[in-house]
DNA sequence: AACACACCTGCCCTTTAGTACAGTTTTTGG
DNA sequence: CCAAAAACTGTACTAAAGGGCAGGTGTGTT
C-alpha cells in the first residue's frame, strides 16, 4: 500500500499522521503540485480553513480525480454530507489515531466509504427517526448515479461542467486540450439524452427539468 | 485471510461467491452447526426469505458473535438500517462481483462496516432532505427568491434559462425577440453576479457551486 | 416637465459551445 | 498477445451565447 498524501493548513505532519504513515508526503496548503506524487489517495484536513477554502481545497483535490479523504478537527453530520455528496470517500477527525488511520486508508483504498463510527451510528440514528417516508421517496443523487454508464473522464468532466464551470476552465484544471473537453461532452449529451450543457448539469444536480422548454406558453403569466 | 461461511436458502453456491471464496464453506439453510467451523464472517443470504425468517436468521448468526454481513437480492435502505442496528458489520448485495465482495471481506475484517457506496450515498441523500424539512424552516427556494431584486420580465426569462431553455426557445416562448432575450440575461449575470447562463440556472435551482472554477489553477499539472 | 426605470429592439461584433471528419495513443480485459 | 474501449487531438466549420452602441416606447414619480 502507498503512502497517502497530507494537504493541510499546518506547518507541518501531526504526530498521528506521522506515526500512521511515516514516510507519506506532505503538503502546508495548496497550491499543491499534484504531479509529484502519484499516491491514489489524498487527506485533506480542514483545519483553520474557512467554509470557502474547504470546498475550494476539496474542489481542487478531487479535481485530480484521486481519492480524497476529508479530515476534520470538528467533524460534523452536515460537512460529512456534504464532502461525500462532492465525491469524497471518507471523512474523520484530524486528530484519529495512527492505527485508526491505516484502518480508514484500508477501507477505502478497497473501494469503501468511511465515516466514522460515532457519525454513521448519529447518521443512521438521524435516519431511523427521520421517518420511513423519506426513505421511498429518495432518488440517487449526484454524477455517481451514472457510474458504469459513463467513462471515467466524463465523470469528472461532468463533475465540473455540473459545477458551472467553462471548457476552457475544464481543459485547464484536467490538464487536456479544450478539444477533448468537447469530446467528453458530446459524449455526454449523447449518454444523457440531453441538448446542451444547461441541461447537462441540471441532470447531474438531480433538478428536473422539461425537456421541451419551447412548449411553456406564457410563464410570465404566472407571476 | 479466511473463507467465510455462506449461508443461503439457494440450493448451491453462487457463482460469484465461489469465484470470491472457492473454499468457503456454504449451507444451504439453517440450522447451521456453527461449531463445524472457525471462521470469523458468516455471509448470510437474504434471498427468498420472508421478513421474519430473514429476522431469524440474522439472530442467530449474530448469536455465534462472529461477524455477520448480510446479502440482500434487493437492498434497500430500510433494511440495511435494520441490520446494522442489529449488529451486522455489512450489507450488500447478493449479486455483487467476487472482486466486490473480497473488498467487502477485507474491509469487515480489519473492524470497517461496509454498507455499499452507493447505499451509503443514498442514505446521506436522505438525511439531507429529511434534515432540511425538520430542522429548521425553509428555505426560500427558487427564483421567487429575488423577488424586488428582479424585474418581472427577468424573473420570466430565469425561469426559462433554470429549465433548460435556449434564448431561442425562450424567445418564442415569452414572444419577445431573441436580442431582448439576452438583453434580460445579460441583466441577471449582473444582478445575481454569475459569469455564464449555466451559473444563473445553478443560482436560480439553489445549487450549490464554486465560484471559482477559474480559481482552480491546474490542480492536474505543476502549475 | 423632467427623470428614473423597465422593457423592447436593431446592427454588428467577439467569444463559447458544439459537431463533423479523421486520426493516434493508452488502457483494459480476456 | 489481441481486440475493444477509452482517451486524446487536429482542422474546420456552424450554431449559440453574450455584449457594446444606439436607439425606441411606456409608466410612474418628484
Amino acid at each position: 500500500m502507498k503512502a497517502p498524501v497530507f494537504i493541510s493548513s499546518a506547518p507541518n505532519m501531526l504526530p498521528n499522521w506521522k506515526q500512521a504513515f511515516p514516510r507519506s508526503t506532505f503538503y502546508s496548503g495548496l497550491p499543491v503540485k499534484f504531479d509529484d506524487f502519484d499516491d491514489s489517495l489524498i487527506f485533506v484536513d480542514f483545519m483553520n480553513l474557512k467554509a470557502e477554502q474547504k470546498r475550494a481545497w476539496l474542489e481542487q483535490c478531487l479535481a485530480t480525480e484521486r481519492k480524497v479523504f476529508v479530515l476534520s478537527p470538528t467533524p460534523n453530520l452536515h460537512e460529512a454530507i456534504d464532502v461525500i455528496k462532492a465525491g469524497a470517500v471518507g471523512y474523520g477527525h484530524t486528530l484519529s489515531t495512527a492505527k485508526l488511520m491505516q484502518e480508514m486508508v484500508l477501507v477505502v483504498s478497497h473501494g469503501g466509504l468511511w465515516i466514522g463510527s460515532k457519525l454513521l451510528k448519529r447518521v443512521m440514528a438521524a435516519l431511523n427517526q427521520a421517518g420511513q417516508k423519506t426513505q421511498q421517496q429518495q432518488r440517487r443523487s449526484g454524477i455517481e448515479r451514472f457510474d458504469g454508464i459513463l467513462s471515467r473522464r466524463e465523470i469528472a468532466v461532468g463533475r465540473l461542467v455540473a459545477n458551472g464551470a467553462t471548457n476552457a476552465e475544464i481543459s485547464t484544471a484536467l490538464d487536456i486540450k479544450e478539444r477533448t473537453v468537447k469530446a467528453h461532452i458530446t459524449s455526454l449529451f449523447d449518454k444523457l439524452e440531453v441538448r446542451n450543457r444547461v441541461e447537462l448539469c441540471l441532470m447531474l444536480n438531480n433538478v428536473q427539468f422539461s425537456r421541451s422548454s419551447a412548449g411553456i406558453k406564457n410563464p410570465a403569466s404566472t407571476l
